[in-house]
DNA sequence: GCAAAATGTCAAG
DNA sequence: TTGACCTTTTGCA
């Protein structure tokens, strides 16, 4: 289930598979069914992966817009797919995306636009999402949750990166000190989630076991692995925190 | 076997 | 802030 590192790591495999081919595009669930006839039979010249979005270029100014959402998967599950991309060799199926649209390019600037840095995007760099959280008095725990301050991060990662950080949730972006820090981790943590195809961010070895995976994440209740106090968890930005609050005190 | 939750977003009120 | 949407997994009977 996505966050960045999924879509960018769906864009990796899909790579070899689709560009440079012409691809055959239906619709068998019937709801993407104009959109699909639309792209039918164009060759796939790239594949752009931002944050949590994901673009299939295709000859003619025309791609294939995709949000996995919650619960969107390509090549999983049953029943009717909303999508299927076959080429001589292979056959991709997407089944409960949040999107699932033709874009032109204009289209696809205005996504981009309203999206912050990618940490996962090579030539991207934090100082964009600095100047907001050093400007607002919103909690870190909701702005890193903010596509438009930071494209990618989702759920798991907020958690991690803010206890890695040793970072309080609810310190006001203007009072946060360990942005360039988290930046970083998160760089680096991203990365690792597109090669594992996981997020691991304890450094645990290989097999690693679902329980060692997150050392916050889903933890409620359980000792900090660090200090051992209870981890706690709320609701902030409509999604479930996670946080030591030991480790994680507020400053002051 | 079913209810609830889940790595997400948007629009309505 | 809430509800809607989409699907799979988890946890409790």
């Amino acid at each position: 289930m996505p966050e960045g590192h999924t879509i960018h790591r769906l864009a990796r495999d899909h790579r070899p598979l689709l560009v440079g081919q012409q691809v055959r595009i239906t619709s068998p669930q019937g709801k993407f069914a104009a959109g699909a006839a639309l792209l039918d039979g164009r060759t796939c010249l790239r594949i752009e992966p931002y944050g949590k979005h994901l673009w299939y270029l295709f000859e003619g100014d025309l791609s294939l817009h995709v949000h996995l959402g919650l619960y969107g998967k390509w090549n999983g599950g049953g029943g009717p797919p909303r999508l299927s991309m076959t080429t001589g060799s292979a056959r991709l199926e997407l089944r409960g995306p949040t999107a699932c649209e033709v874009h032109t390019t204009a289209d696809r600037r205005a996504v981009l636009q309203r999206l912050g840095p990618d940490p996962l995007r090579r030539t991207d760099d934090g100082h964009r999402a600095a100047e907001r959280i050093a400007r607002s008095r919103t909690a870190i725990g909701q702005l890193l949750m903010d596509q438009s301050v930071l494209a990618g991060v989702g759920n798991v990662y907020r958690a991690e990166v803010l206890f890695r950080a040793r970072q309080s949730p609810f310190t006001p972006g203007r009072d946060v000190t360990t942005w360039d820090a988290m930046w970083l981790d998160l760089r680096a943590l991203m990365r690792q989630g597109v090669r594992d195809n996981r997020i691991v961010t304890t450094g645990a070895r290989r097999p690693v076991r679902r329980e060692d995976a997150h050392w916050v994440y889903r933890r409620a209740g359980e000792a900090c692995r660090v200090c051992g106090t209870p981890v706690r968890t709320e609701v902030m930005a409509g999604r479930n925190l996670f946080w030591c609050p030991t480790d994680q005190a507020p400053d002051g």
